[in-house]
DNA sequence: ACGTTGATTTCGTAA
DNA sequence: TTACGAAGTCAACGT
């Protein structure tokens, strides 16, 4: 990884056209060929960037980049000042593991189908439609077909789109009728009023309780 | 801005749970307190990072910071080796110009009602409503109002937002009836097919054409 | 302060 | 490879 701490001027051609007079900033370049130009706030998003792969040409006063990348995107980059220039070889990276996001809600929602009540039963999970995957697809006690949609957080997007395969589903005479349920570990009062609205009817969803039945050792109590 | 080179371990807690192993990376403390931790690779995303405001508190023996966010969320970073340590004073950051982006699309297309179809006059951008402004409002050759929301990528989500207006222009007597076009430089299949089982006509653009309607100058061939 | 919408979204995953 | 949906989405803008 090479740091740059330099003033510049970048232009940027591609999906947009975009400009950054002259300042001081922070190039980097990454060990895959990206660069980045940040400025001294937001911790996320650099000002303008290059994702890999891509190839960074030097002007022979090394005082012009351009880095060109996929689709005719270009980055040219003008420096005026160097205030310093540093690389380092950080090796591999293990990477990161993640806990808790929609993925694993809906394996264990799948696992468990008494949270929503006795004597559901799975049908299958990512059950598909001509409009894409139901998160969910279960047999309440009675028999009767539940599409559930499953989310981190409900939102009004997320009733649109149970509302959605609903209509599709009801429109099928082998599986109708198909009522729905959204499933979310906050559901936004916004969102609640249009579910019921519609007869979908809400469910919270305890992540940690969820996972404690799965691993009874971790369970807190 | 401060630049830390250090193998590091780091843990996140808040809106999920995620851990970093063990290694060697690059720790960005810019201006605003911000928190970001890279690796060397992905040019755009840190592997972990806290937005700004933020506090970071700094244990005894300066082997780990804790970084506290808003809404309980943390960052703890456990230092296990520094290899370089370095502040910066970049100073004001002057902003970024952008052309290329949907206001631009929605410009071109206000200006080039033809786009459309033969006869078509503008009625006004950023059309009033009470659940937000219809991106171009026009007259069709036959003075039918026509609804259109413009995108640079035509996704579902444009459609339903379209659905809405709709919905609500064509409970006033005064506008009824209003069609609706869905125009976008892409469009997804899936947001195809639901815009048309809704009666929204689809229009692809050509965002390089209509600018160079404007200027014959830029113009290629 | 909150909600809505766009983004050079990026990133993962399944078809 | 493509296409779609989620994201610790972030960030800007309007109410």
């Amino acid at each position: 990884m090479r740091l740059l701490i330099a003033k510049c001027e970048v232009d940027y051609s591609g999906r947009l056209d975009a400009h950054l007079p002259e300042a001081t900033r922070l190039v980097m370049v990454k060990a895959d060929g990206s660069v980045s130009i940040h400025a001294d706030d937001r911790a996320y998003k650099p000002l303008n960037w290059m994702t890999a792969p891509c190839q960074i040409t030097e002007s022979e006063d090394g005082r012009t980049w351009t880095v060109t990348g996929a689709n005719d995107d270009m980055l040219r980059i003008s420096f005026s000042e160097f205030y310093s220039d540093d690389t380092y070889d950080l090796g591999e990276e293990p990477g990161l593991n993640k806990d808790g996001v929609e993925a694993q809600l809906q394996e264990l929602l799948a696992a468990h189908p008494e949270t929503f009540g006795e004597g559901w039963q799975l049908v299958r999970r990512e059950y598909p439609t001509a409009i894409g995957p139901v998160d969910l697809m279960f047999r309440d006690a009675a028999g009767q077909h539940v599409a559930v949609e499953v989310k981190r957080r409900g939102e009004i997007d997320g009733v649109e789109q149970l509302t959605r395969y609903l209509e599709l589903l009801n429109a099928d005479p082998l599986l109708r009728p198909v009522r729905g349920v959204f499933a979310a570990q906050v559901i936004k009062p916004q969102a609640k009023v249009v579910a019921e609205s519609r007869s979908i009817s809400c469910q919270l969803v305890d992540y940690n309780f969820l996972r404690g039945l799965d691993n009874p050792e971790d369970r807190l109590f």
